[in-house]
DNA sequence: AAGCCTGCTTAACAATTTGATAATCTTAGA
DNA sequence: TCTAAGATTATCAAATTGTTAAGCAGGCTT
């Protein structure tokens, strides 16, 4: 299955019950990071900042209820998604759990195949793509989000392909790139072109922004440097 | 306590769940109408627009899952909150239930305690997104709780898809959004809409705004920017 | 119930942009 | 100097979007 991208915490004392969530829920394209008490918990949300964290209430250190509280104090926590993992007929728990702002609160014992579908059917509600992050060298700045290139903040667009080459030359600036490099990147390995197509794209590069961004390293490739 | 105004329709054949869980429910300022069997709660579900229903899935007439599956295939309860009530251990059924697209499912038994808390938490999850601030762009003023837009303070009306397009796209300006982002976004995940369709829908608003406030990054999607 | 209005979707065609290639120069490096 | 790789430029086909109009369904009015 082809991965999502979404990043889940699960934290649960239990070895076992954390190996064969994970193992299940990266089957399904997650990525999966564990936790194996509350604090522990915490401090790896804060490292990874996961879309979705799967808090047992029973844990040393600090109980998933305490740890929810601490996350959801923090903005940027605030709208991640909290579920808890309670025993059966733990009812306190629940309503408890609920009220500090969990978003909902999965039973054990519970098969691997139902909590995939819980966990999909989480995302089914929220799912938004996540930002990434702008290349900053110099004077020129590229925001992959915004499809946009500036150069001492005047904004130059790209067309499609040349601005993936570009974000994908400037991802390792002084780095040269192998033109079967670039084509594997940015053309996919299946697809033929000629040779001066890339010569065509990087000279449009070079027009557009109007500075020498890119260097050429005659017989072997490209490199993005300034 | 206050009335919310929410309305939750419950379907079950136990008279006596129906009305326990119903009482509890009322007490805390909900709505509530009840349905005895799948048909029942179809027609009840038509009649009254409810915010959420929670339906049993053994009952008489037509399953939960049925009654789902047909309420689900209705473009007015295409986002309508639906959740199952299931006996424990009955894996299958949740399985299925979430893939039919119901948005969760309660176990039984439930104590009306429990039942509140999970309702209280339903609600809180989809209000979440109608944080109906107004956005203002220069002299671009959009207020999602009128569902109008205004230019220099000239009130402009869109319909109801344009308005949540132009929210979306302006809730990032600058922001790239895909067509499958918005496809998603704005007509859900599993609706399948010709591909002109957001060119039209861009059109209209572009017309009715009458300024240029939406641009094309072709191949890629739209973004707002004046 | 019939008719009208509005909004959503689609289809058809026009307009535009992009990407790839070919042909023709330049130039770095042997 | 000579040569091969790269730079330029123009051109064309393909992909993408814009535009318009028409069909449809639901809601409302009469």
């Amino acid at each position: 299955m082809a991965t999502t991208g979404k990043k889940i915490l699960i934290a649960d004392d239990e070895p076992d019950i954390l190996e064969i969530i994970s193992y299940n829920l990266q089957l399904n394209g997650y990525q999966v990071a564990t936790a194996k008490d509350g604090d522990q918990a915490i401090q790896k949300a804060k490292e990874i900042q996961p879309d979705l964290i799967i808090l047992d209430i029973m844990m040393p250190k600090k109980s998933g209820i305490e740890a929810c509280k601490i996350l959801r104090a923090q903005p940027e926590f605030e709208k991640t998604l909290i579920v808890f993992l309670t025993a059966l007929n733990d009812e306190l728990s629940h309503v408890k759990g609920l009220e500090l702002g969990a978003d909902d609160f999965i039973t054990k014992p519970i098969s691997p195949k139902v909590m995939v579908s819980k966990v999909n059917s989480f995302f089914r509600r929220v799912q938004k793509p996540e930002a990434s992050k702008s290349i900053e060298i110099g004077p020129l700045r590229i925001e992959p989000d915004e499809y946009m290139v500036y150069f001492n903040n005047e904004p130059k667009s790209l067309a499609k392909k040349e601005f993936e080459l570009l974000v994908y030359l400037a991802s390792k600036p002084g780095r040269v790139f192998l033109r079967n490099e670039i084509l594997n990147q940015i053309w996919g390995s299946d697809v033929i072109v000629g040779d001066r197509t890339i010569d065509v794209h990087i000279r449009k590069i070079r027009q557009k922004i109007g500075v020498d961004c890119i260097t050429t390293v005659k017989g072997v490739g490209y490199k993005f440097e300034l």
